[in-house]
DNA sequence: AACCCGGGGCT
DNA sequence: AGCCCAGGGTT
């Protein structure tokens, strides 16, 4: 194959034929999901930003819960961020939901809840990257934007042959110079669906079935036998090992909570005590306590140790979590580490927590 | 450009 | 154990 200069479109290759093709494949082979049933920006708006990292089996149940509590764009924009949090609870990367409220309160106060209608514009809210803007407006408004999630950078790599790191922002330059000469003009928003569609059920990851797919003659990855080098990702991760010690303070059947802040993970939740150490922690003695507050709590307290240990594993980070039971008589006053509160049992169950914390309420039996 | 941000499922 | 998932924000 022969790839002209100004074209990453081999000379031979027709693009209106192959997106015809696409089409007809999709039509025929594709699941019906809610989101494709409607051209509500709100709606397919937040099916993108559920979708976000996340696979539609464990984010479709999400998708219902927040479209029943939250029907239209005023509906989220009225929540507290608090519920809307609690509803995302289990679903990770929590900035997708809090991004997302403050954009539906910017969308209601800037635009009376009426969405901007061009990717470009789409852009500039809050949470909306390239692909979720070119997603809406191709969806939505019928913009003829490609929209290049995971599954389309998969699908281009390997029936084109690009080699470039899709992660790069070269790279990313590349494809999206692809994209924008594949998507059609006619029909943008079933292109873009086909697209993901096409990379999530026949173009997949590991072990595609190549035999019967519809591009197999003309593919470049099913001529080199490369599915697996394809599409090539240079991603440098670092994983932390970290060991978190949680003390639950308790008493009189209540919890002593407090909101995360700052720029560490699980921003917006709600966890216990916390003192993090730089190697494992038998007894709080290792910890080196020195908090006077804390030790007055611990004077006070019946000290229980939660014999488990949880493994706790994000992205970038392995948590080893050892957690202690605080229990203060309830004729006992003290004073709360600053910041914390008690919350009642139905308070705590209300609040948004990391799945960690709700894990361990759990089994321990208190929720 | 590099780093940070969750949780679940599959191989 | 490693990889992937309808990525985006911050610095």
């Amino acid at each position: 194959m022969h790839i002209s200069e100004n074209n990453l479109i081999p000379d031979d290759f027709e693009v209106i034929d192959f997106n015809r093709r696409l089409k007809s494949w999709y039509l025929e082979n594709h699941r019906p999901l809610p989101w494709r049933e409607t051209k509500d920006p709100y709606k397919i708006w937040l099916s993108e930003v559920i979708l976000q990292q996340t696979r539609v089996a464990q984010g479709l149940p999400y998708y219902e819960r927040f479209t029943e509590q939250y029907p239209t764009v005023f509906d989220l924009a009225a929540a507290d961020e608090r519920d809307v949090l609690r509803l995302w609870q289990g679903l990770g990367y929590y900035s997708r939901a809090r991004n997302m409220h403050f954009t539906a309160r910017q969308v209601v106060d800037e635009y009376k809840g009426n969405f901007p209608q061009s990717a470009e514009k789409l852009l500039k809210l809050k949470g909306l990257g390239q692909y979720t803007a070119a997603a809406i407006a191709a969806f939505a408004f019928d913009e003829a934007v490609p929209a290049i999630d995971g599954n389309v950078y998969r699908v281009m790599s390997r029936i084109f042959g690009i080699q470039s790191d899709m992660l790069s922002n070269e790279g990313k330059k590349e494809f999206a110079a692809l994209a924008r000469q594949l998507v059609s003009k006619e029909d943008p928003a079933t292109y873009n669906q086909a697209m993901i569609e096409f990379g999530a059920l026949q173009c997949v990851p590991a072990s595609p079935n190549c035999t019967v797919c519809i591009f197999g003659d003309e593919c470049y990855a099913n001529a080199h036998q490369m599915q697996g080098q394809l599409p090539v990702k240079i991603k440098k991760l670092t994983v932390k090992q970290r060991f978190l010690n949680y003390f639950i303070i308790k008493q009189d059947d209540k919890l002593a909570m407090h909101e995360r802040r700052g720029r560490d993970i699980w921003t917006g939740l709600y966890d216990f005590f916390l003192i993090e150490s730089n190697a494992p922690a038998s007894a709080p003695d290792d910890l080196a306590i020195t908090d006077p507050v804390f030790q007055n709590l611990l004077a006070k307290s019946r000290l229980t140790e939660v014999l488990k240990l949880y493994s706790h594993i994000l992205t970038h980070q392995r948590l080893q979590v050892r957690f202690w039971w605080l229990e203060i008589p309830e004729t006992e006053r003290i004073d709360l580490p600053p910041g914390m509160a008690f919350y009642s049992h139905e308070e705590v169950e209300v609040l948004p927590k990391p799945i960690l914390i709700d894990t361990i309420l759990r089994e321990e039996g208190y929720l």
